[in-house]
DNA sequence: CGTTAGCACTCAATGCGAAAGAGTGCTAAT
DNA sequence: ATTAGCACTCTTTCGCATTGAGTGCTAACG
């Protein structure tokens, strides 16, 4: 990959990668030269289409049918040669507007479908959001209410602004000002621990067997608890079936079709998003060419991943799932503009100290690995 | 549709049905003869298939291409010949047990996701789960949780269970104590009212103004009640798309390709779950069959739907989305037997009164209105 | 009378070869 | 170094004949 590629090169390998985006037609040089009056002849180009294709930046699916980009070309693509292209000053204002709009108001949820959505619509791809987590899981407030004289509503909120509901049977009758006691109690007992530390401190002493904290009930603050810490990134939000349905790579016996199972197995998706950045910056971008096995149905798909968030503190990772053919330069500026927002809003709910990168900030690009 | 067919027409058509949706290729006369071991020649199933076709029953791609059912012949087979295959005895308590294990655990959401994963796969359809939501909506309780110094989480729980979780900026700094207090208050004034009942309080007196009770907190209330009362069926869940990927019907061209779009807006969802059964009985199946021209793309498409819940007080619906060539006879007693379960589990949830199909019972099945 | 065997007919699907078209690699001239 | 020209390689496409499943009709049969 170190290969230096002359400028003339390294055009024209942009031209193909950005004809084959558009029609996803294999290109000849006759095509390059009228499509772009470029000024030199066919001959010229296929010499250079030769070389390329000799790095392995390009391939033809048969002797005679043009040319289209390999992954390391696509690589090469996104590593050197692509020029971003910025959201617009007005679309970035209405995106930023439509956040503020809902800001306070549905919770995370809101900003997760929101960005899922406005992610799907710009990207014309599929759009991969989860929802923030933090590094250091601990119980922030839990709620207990009252549903009928046995059955209780358990409330457990975490410092990264999830909540747990769960229902609760109760060996005995209670009322909601008893359940107060206890939610009083808990509160006092269990705040700013995790499951773990919870545990602990139950093990250690019998003193809170014996005072009105239920088992049944601790059982099960420790279970929410446990749950939400298990599955780390949180909930995961997907949008944008409908741009890649028509695609051809995901038609009929279209290569990327196994990509279309994945937004059924959400624990597959989990991994994706929360496996390979775990140490990228936020703020970076991670571009993912051809899936690289590590999902096996993602091999002609490729991911553009951003973490959000405060650093290390909380954050999540948003993304989006396409055909490799995809228009990178547009969409890695509108996933790290989205990823900007977002830090932005957790860093403000979840603030104590005001961390988050800046939108307008540059940030690396990274491509697998 | 009141023609009567003779038993051996009647015969003729399941056995048209049958074979149609396990091949999805138009069956011919002789093909029925050998395939099912006929009593008589291919001549004289010719000549009955000449009558069904005559009567709308059945069709036929092109004069000489076999014949399938028309959608008029799927809705005779669903409401006349069909004889439904109930759920074998050890798959009941398999996923009975797979219910009950998690029960009060996960709270509505995990009945939710159990029940659209058993439907899938059981079905090799979509499902289509809706949370249940009440009829007379009302808030049970009101938890208010510090986040930090100017921001509160604040959670509004209903009758229904459901839990509408928002971030409040607080105008001025207020500790956890403080929030408690103006939670104690406000369960005190709003529990079992709704979100116009609310407002109505609010206006009626400025007392509330002059009280501990910020506006901005109130009208985060409201607002949240308001919330859940106007998208009332609450979140809806789906599965299975991986079954219906692969289907000759979702494929390529396939004519009910728009039917993978609606997955992906869940307000066409949400009107399909919540419109057409609305004063359906719980328990009940509804089949609709070839989409009706309600949702355009649905036409090559079938819905089998039931209620569950608790009649009129809470309840949702529950159902499968397939091709039209589905397997009526396995998947309706499916979706009855886990509407059954959630009547169950939330008469039990929400019960004051113990009502709930049980499971073994009969109910009727209506079919497009 | 209902049933059946037989037959001519229809029409999508299949297979094959010729022609077209797009693109390449090579070579010789500029 | 660039380019024009040309032979070559493939896929795609089209036409066309063949196949085969399935039908509708009719005449014979029990």
């Amino acid at each position: 990959m170190k290969e230096k590629l002359t400028e003339r090169q390294k055009m024209i390998l942009s031209l193909v990668v950005h004809d084959y985006i558009r029609t996803a037609t294999p290109v000849g040089s006759k095509k390059l030269v009228e499509q772009f009056r470029l000024d030199m002849s066919s001959a010229t180009v296929r010499a250079e289409l030769a070389v390329l294709t000799e790095l392995g930046l390009l391939q033809q699916p048969h002797t005679s049918g043009g040319r289209y980009p390999t992954e390391n070309g696509y690589r090469y693509f996104v590593g050197s040669l692509m020029k971003l292209q910025e959201l617009p000053e007005d679309r970035r204002r209405m995106i930023e507007h439509q956040f503020y709009q809902m800001q306070s108001d549905q919770g995370v949820e809101g900003w997760m479908k929101l960005s899922a959505s406005i992610l799907a619509s710009l990207s014309g791809a599929i759009s991969l959001v989860s929802a923030p987590y933090s590094r250091f899981l601990a119980l922030r407030h839990i709620a207990l209410i009252s549903l009928s004289d046995r059955q209780a509503l358990l409330i457990v909120v975490t410092n990264s602004g999830q909540a747990q509901q769960r229902f609760v049977a109760l060996d005995e009758p209670m009322t909601q000002p008893q359940l107060t006691a206890i939610e009083n109690e808990m509160n006092a007992l269990f705040a700013e621990l995790n499951s773990f530390q919870i545990r602990e401190k139950l093990a250690v002493s019998d003193a809170f067997r014996r005072s009105a904290l239920k088992s049944e009930l601790t059982d099960h603050v420790v279970a929410a608890m446990s749950d939400v810490e298990a599955t780390r990134s949180g909930e995961i939000y997907t949008d944008g079936l409908r741009n890649v349905i028509g695609e051809p790579e995901f038609t009929e016996t279209g290569e990327a079709r196994g990509a279309l199972k994945l937004l059924d197995e959400k624990t597959a998706l989990r991994s994706i998003l929360t496996r390979p950045n775990a140490d990228q910056k936020i703020g970076g971008i991670q571009v993912l060419i051809g899936g690289e096995g590590s999902i096996a149905d993602l091999h002609h798909c490729s991911l553009v991943l951003a973490r959000y968030g405060k650093s290390n503190a909380i954050g999540g990772t948003i993304g989006i799932l396409g055909p490799m053919r995809m228009r990178y330069a547009r969409n890695i500026p509108t996933v790290r503009f989205i990823a900007g927002i977002l830090s932005d809003l957790v860093s403000e709910a979840f603030a104590d100290m005001k961390t988050g990168t800046k939108n307008g900030e540059e940030s690396p690009i990274i491509i697998n690995e």
